[in-house]
DNA sequence: ACCACTGAGTTCCCTGAGGGAACTCAGCTG
DNA sequence: CAGCTGAGTTCCCTCAGGGAACTCAGTGGT
């Protein structure tokens, strides 16, 4: 965890990033996404440390983005899968992996693909708008005040 | 800088969260995208240390993600602008924002508002399939390996 | 009954990154 | 020429991340 606690900002991109923003996270998240549920596979897969990774997947817990689920009594087991708070915030993965597959994939091309299971193509997601349903991008885009941010001071 | 380096990791996750990862770094693109260029805007707006700041703006010049630029001489002062990379990381911003202002906001509501300029809307992203336009979403996507993915032994 | 094994964490110590405040430095401004 | 401003540096301190070893419950093998 960083010093700065960024959940309290009056900001949607700094409150989740209070969530998943720290070192491994959305690594994590990526590795329990597709099928990796258990403690060992995650550090094995990762090559994450023990201590750090149990301090994610509890706060991952906590935060309602995974669930801690039981596969056997006697011994006691457990995986951790998403809960649907959790899948929505593997939308951002698939952005994020868009981006990277752009703009950092060398000459060996993305290390992933994606294949949209209801149309069978490989392909990769755009943005578009929830309301006219066409493209929408950060350069299309004006930020406004909504209700939920600070006062500000009268500039009269 | 974590002390590991997801720069090198085969997945285009890990290279993205090397870019922009670190503490701070989404706050400092979010700042910049709605206007707030300058070294000492930014610190003020942000309530960051100046030393992190400096860091994180080389860091992210470095990685063309922002472009560092001079609006006089004499004396030289500049401030930062988003590259087009820059401005494609901002499409995942609006993806994160869009979780945290469904999933985070409290009673008073989100803190931004986004309004699709083609449309005039105020409305926010929701992911579409390049290939059919239709909606992709987490829960509907495979992963498969890429071209660049690291060689698996034979499962014979 | 005893031993090794497995999953899932804890504990301990060390190093290095983040925070804060003060300092620098060039070029205006009054 | 004293002070201000933008844009960083420098210094020091603390605490989070990394690594490896340790724990602990339950199970399977002999």
């Amino acid at each position: 965890m960083q010093r700065t606690r960024f959940g309290d900002m009056p900001c949607s991109i700094a409150r989740t990033w209070n969530v998943i923003g720290e070192p491994w996270s959305p690594l994590i998240l990526r590795d329990i996404y597709v099928g990796v549920r258990r403690f060992d596979d995650l550090q094995a897969s990762l090559g994450i440390s023990r201590k750090v990774l149990a301090e994610r997947l509890t706060w991952l817990v906590d935060q309602q983005v995974l669930d801690r689920h039981p596969y056997s009594d006697r011994p006691t087991r457990h995986e951790y899968v998403l809960t649907p708070r959790g899948v929505e915030l593997c939308d951002a993965l698939l952005v994020l992996a868009r981006w990277g597959d752009r703009w950092l994939a060398g000459a060996d091309g993305p290390p992933a693909l994606f294949r949209h299971r209801s149309c069978g193509a490989t392909s990769h997601v755009t943005l578009h708008c929830s309301h006219c349903d066409q493209p929408m991008t950060a350069s299309d885009v004006d930020v406004l005040d909504g209700p939920g941010a600070p006062a500000r001071e009268e500039t009269p």
